[in-house]
RNA sequence: GGGCGCGUAGCUCAGUGGUAGAGCACACCCUUCACACGGGUGGGGUCGUAGGUUCAAUCCCUACCGCGCCCA
């Protein structure tokens, strides 16, 4: 047993034990015949640094991973980061810029090069950070997504998918980010209001056309004006009258003076505005659909941006010069401008009270415009030639392991989110226009005919999982042709000009979306889809990366990478085996889609099961009012500095004790310090447990106890381990942490500690004074004078019995409290004796006891006496230090004799906790100056000899009747009800029948009372 | 427009078809030998509004009001 300081520090302490724990590999001990428990932990960027959500999400996952531990549990927690692909090149880039430099001064190799640079240098912020949170994943097998044996899954299931249909390349419209010149998935575009313009022009009828009113134009009207420039119809609803003649019939441009046919389309709405939108499929995803069904083919879209969504010359090459090569925005206000210089802008009209008109140029409006959530721009819908992933077919059977009960989702409130989701999926566009991350194992080459080269580019690929296997399949496609790996450019160049004998292919150039990887998490990072688990720390794989020489190729053979990937399996052990599906998945619902539902796709498609039984998902983490947190508005509370100011432990068991299930956790710092506060309690009661020679238990059972207050204790540890075992076992994190929190400090530290002080140290002036066994004279509840103790070897027992109990439940709350808890626990585990063992994988307690209903009942008793009396004493200000007889008032003998010999039992405690001095039943005048209180129906009064006010002690009671005969009236009037009796439960009935009766008889003691006092 | 969730004590949140709970805050008392990051006592809610089902509704159903989120 070591000594504790005064006061609790948890800096001084939290260091010290992970060092421990993770040197000593306790993290995943070593349990070859235990049941595997398994969660992969969403892998945060490897840019990232631990935020308020981090912290949520991960010490969920840890009291989970912790409490299966100690359940002896093979518990795997798999830990790793994310290479984050537009976030890290966009850090590495940014650096760049600092320095006056940028990505475009380096070839692709030498830039990929500077972010494993960056990565070796910078990249390891997070995971310190989650072990400063106490986080107990296993390190030893760290994982990163760009490790050479995670590339080779990714490739894998690229190719695998290809080769089954499930990833194709097409020519569509996807959403393209200008800033970072890469598309992006239609999950990473946030639609924002913004308050923008509508447009209405007139467009001119060719050939002297006119509608049926006259008019020689049809008026469309857009948000997006520089559009027109790439315009190719105007649509009008086929039931719309006023518009059937002019159908088939050519609109002339005025800016472009291109000439194209009004179409007849349903997407036209006749109720809105003219009823006649102009359509640009090259540039609007519902125009692109208009375009096709009227016969445009998507290669025959006009184009009239470039990648930074620059104005450029469409194929026809109307668009004028001076628009070229300008901002979309600049443009946007040119056409306006001309189009009204031209007369075809209608201008919009407003009037003023006076109804005096006014013109403008467009019509406000509120637009739901896209934007990209990396780059923050304004989306522009691009025709590009992408990779997809056939996603409708890979959800079916997710959503079917959903509905089968295969996987479980909680809260199952979010069942019908995700299944909204995936019954409405889209073809999900994987390749990214970036350097850093997964290049695409596809090669493009030549087309054949007839065993001749055509000259083509871009079109024909060879999909393989590495360059050997892609050399044969283009000796397969191109015979004794000489095959030349070359770049893009130069296989441009020769596209043109091809030389019968030789091939040129070059691989493409994109890389794949990082939730692609990702969604492998569950399996790659145990070692699929090789037969050997992934390589030891520190050590490049046994056999460098062979997908074909791409960027991560490359680098695997760097000696800057560390290629993570944890040791090599323990004799024996197929981690896959023992560990696929994972047992739970725990992460915020903002990345259901994003994450969870593609791992489940992938899971399932590649691994034939789930990749987790359960999938918990939690709210976010809001400001103090409610907002979201953002560093734009400043409100970003910072974990770390919440840990140096409270410590590890208050945080953790704040996010458990916040987390209840389809909430948003609000951020409360009043909270976490009274987190912090229950730990210096519970630091302070071990303190006050080795004052008295209270150290650690040896014994996992629960030690005999004879004396109630040690049954009644040990009762309470069963009933908060059943509550607490099944909060868990459903996932209620703030459930689990009350349950402890409550039995730590409202049983254990304000009742049982106090209970059992006049049991351990018998107050000084009196010998006699316990809690125990009888040993005071019959004839007086407690001796006025100090006797010496009549029979110390009986003190002695029970004060071994105690000292034994409370050790014991001292360590099954350590063991209970350490999931959310685990840096003070493990101290005091320590500080309480020699262990066998480290708290981290101790062994969950099995009280292997009974509830003692009788003990338990007359502890309550006990408890709820005192406080009756301290209320009354309070009431009537009788002194806190002042001593008062007390004496039951019971008529029947019987009963009397029965009442007497409980409070002689208790009376030690009675003395001490609310100041009761008893003296003989006689011994003072019941009728008179007396404050009395019903307990168990059962009138106690207290002598209060010049010391009462008597009104305030009549007010006292009659309050009190007040209460008990209102309650006894309701009870009394459901019971008058024949129809109550005849159809509740009868349970119900028996209950009201009881709790009737005994608000009654309190109602009689009260009103006694009342009559007594005069 | 579709979907989901929320509205319970001053604040942050649990909860249950049968007499409303916690933490913090508040008021009063206590420097009692584990702890003032403490102890004791207490005040405070027509459980958003209006209907309905039921012997009984804060809880189930419907509508409405207010707030938030996701999707279109």
């Amino acid at each position: 047993m070591t000594e504790l300081a005064k006061t609790f520090d948890p800096a001084a302490i939290e260091a010290k034990w992970y060092q421990h724990w993770e040197k000593t590999g306790q993290f995943r001990p070593e349990r070859p015949n235990a049941a595997p428990f398994t969660i992969v932990n969403p892998p945060p960027n490897v840019t990232g640094s631990l935020h308020i959500g981090h912290a949520l999400d991960n010490t969920l996952q840890d009291i989970v991973i912790r409490y299966e531990r100690l359940r002896g549990k093979d518990a795997l927690w798999v830990v790793g980061t994310d290479h984050a692909g537009i976030a890290t090149q966009m850090v590495v880039e940014r650096q760049m810029e600092e320095r006056q430099d940028k990505r475009t001064n380096y070839t692709r190799e030498q830039f990929v090069e500077k972010v494993w640079e960056w990565k070796a240098e910078s990249g390891g912020t997070i995971t310190g950070q989650l072990r400063r949170l106490g986080c107990s994943m296993d390190w030893s097998r760290e994982q990163f997504t760009m490790d050479p044996h995670f590339t080779r899954a990714v490739v894998k299931v690229f190719v695998d998918l290809y080769r089954e249909g499930l990833i194709y390349r097409d020519k569509r419209l996807v959403n393209w980010d200008p800033k970072l010149k890469t598309a992006i998935s239609d999950l990473e575009v946030e639609t924002r209001e913004v308050q923008g313009g509508f447009w209405h022009f007139k467009y001119p009828l060719a050939d002297g056309v006119t509608l049926d009113d006259g008019r020689d134009y049809i008026e469309v009207a857009t948000t997006r004006p520089e559009t027109m420039l790439a315009d190719m119809a105007v649509a009008v609803n086929p039931q719309d009258p006023r518009y059937a003649s002019v159908i088939g019939k050519e609109i002339l441009q005025p800016i472009t003076g291109r000439r194209f046919r009004i179409v007849a389309d349903e997407h036209a709405d006749p109720e809105l505005g003219s009823g006649a939108v102009k359509i640009t499929p090259g540039h609007d995803f519902n125009d692109f659909e208009v375009g096709k069904r009227a016969g445009i083919k998507a290669g025959d879209m006009l184009n009239m941006f470039d990648a930074e969504a620059l104005v450029v010359q469409t194929a026809d090459g109307l668009i004028p010069d001076k628009y070229l090569g300008q901002d979309r925005f600049v443009v946007r206000q040119w056409i306006v401008e001309d189009m009204k210089a031209l007369g075809f802008l209608i201008p919009h009209v407003t009037k003023d009270k006076e109804g005096n008109e006014t013109l403008h140029d467009a019509e406000p409006r509120t637009i739901q415009t896209p934007y990209g959530d990396r780059g923050g721009v304004v989306i522009e819908p691009w025709l590009t030639d992408q990779w997809y992933v056939d996603a409708a077919t890979l959800a079916k059977p997710a959503m079917e392991a959903v509905r089968s009960g295969a996987i479980e989702i909680v809260p199952k409130t979010w069942e019908k989110t995700y299944f909204n989701w995936m019954e409405n999926i889209q073809p999900w566009c994987v390749s990214r226009q970036l350097w850093w991350g997964h290049r695409i194992p596809a090669w493009f080459g030549p087309h054949t005919n007839n065993g001749a080269l055509i000259p083509s580019f871009d079109t024909h690929c060879i999909v393989a999982n590495n360059e050997t296997e892609m050399l044969e399949k283009a000796r397969e496609a191109y015979g004794d042709r000489q095959i030349v790996v070359a770049t893009r450019d130069e296989a441009a160049a020769y596209a043109s000009n091809i030389d019968q004998r030789k091939v040129l292919v070059w691989r493409d150039t994109d890389v794949l979306d990082t939730w692609f990887s990702s969604a492998l998490w569950p399996f790659a990072t145990l070692g699929w889809p090789e037969d050997a688990n992934p390589p030891r720390n520190g050590e490049v794989a046994g056999a460098p990366a062979t997908d074909g020489g791409g960027p991560s190729d490359a680098s695997a053979e760097s000696p800057l990478h560390h290629p993570s990937g944890g040791p090599p399996p323990r004799a024996g052990e197929d981690l896959l085996a023992k560990h696929y599906p994972n047992d739970l998945l725990i992460s915020g619902f903002d990345i259901l889609f994003f994450w969870d539902a593609r791992m489940a796709m992938q899971g399932i498609h590649f691994m034939k099961d789930v990749p987790w039984r359960r999938l918990y998902l939690h709210g976010l983490v809001r400001a103090a009012d409610g907002q979201k947190m953002s560093k734009s508005k400043g409100n970003v509370v910072d974990p770390l500095g919440l840990i140096d100011q409270y410590g590890a432990d208050a945080l953790r068991f704040f996010m458990a004790a916040m987390e209840s299930q389809g909430r948003d956790v609000k951020m409360d710092e009043k909270r976490v310090e009274g987190y912090r506060n229950f730990a210096t309690k519970l630091w302070n009661a071990v303190r006050f447990a080795q004052a008295n020679g209270i150290g650690a238990s040896n014994s996992v059972a629960a030690p005999l106890a004879t004396l109630p207050v040690n049954k009644w204790i040990v009762g309470e540890v069963v009933a908060t381990l059943a509550e607490l075992d099944k909060a868990m076992a459903e996932l209620r994190f703030d459930a689990a942490a009350n349950a402890i929190y409550h039995f730590v400090w409202d049983q254990f530290c304000d009742w049982y500690l106090e209970l059992i002080k006049p049991i351990l140290s018998p107050l000084p002036f009196r010998g006699g004074d316990r809690g125990g066994a009888e040993s005071v004279p019959s004839s007086s509840f407690i001796a006025e004078d100090p006797h010496p103790n009549p029979s110390p070897e009986g003190e002695g027992l029970e004060r071994d019995e105690t000292r034994a109990v409370a050790g014991w439940v001292i360590d099954q709350i350590l063991v209970m409290l350490h999931p959310f808890m685990p840096f003070i626990t493990e101290e005091l585990w320590h500080a309480q004796g020699e262990r066998p063992y480290d708290l981290i994988v101790a062994k969950w307690p099995e009280p292997a006891a009974q509830v003692d209903a009788q003990a338990s009942n007359e502890i309550d008793w006990l408890i709820r006496l005192v406080s009756e009396i301290r209320s009354a004493r309070t009431e009537l200000n009788v002194p806190p230090g002042a001593r008062v007889p007390m004496r039951a008032i019971v008529d029947d003998p019987a009963e009397a004799a029965k009442s007497a010999d409980l409070v002689k039992r208790h009376a030690a405690t009675l003395l001490r906790m609310a100041r009761v001095q008893q003296v003989g039943e006689a011994d003072f005048n019941s009728a008179g100056a007396t404050a009395q209180l019903v307990v168990d129906g059962i009138l106690y009064a207290l002598s209060l000899e010049g010391a009462i006010d008597l009104d305030a002690e009549r007010a006292r009671l009659t309050k009190s009747l007040s209460a008990a005969q209102k309650e006894a009236q309701s009870l009394e009037g459901r019971l008058a009800n024949p129809a109550f009796v005849e159809k509740a439960k009868p349970e119900a009935v028996e209950k009201a029948r009881a709790d009737h009766a005994e608000k009654v008889a309190e109602s009689e003691r009260l009103a006694a009372a009342l009559a007594r006092l005069g």
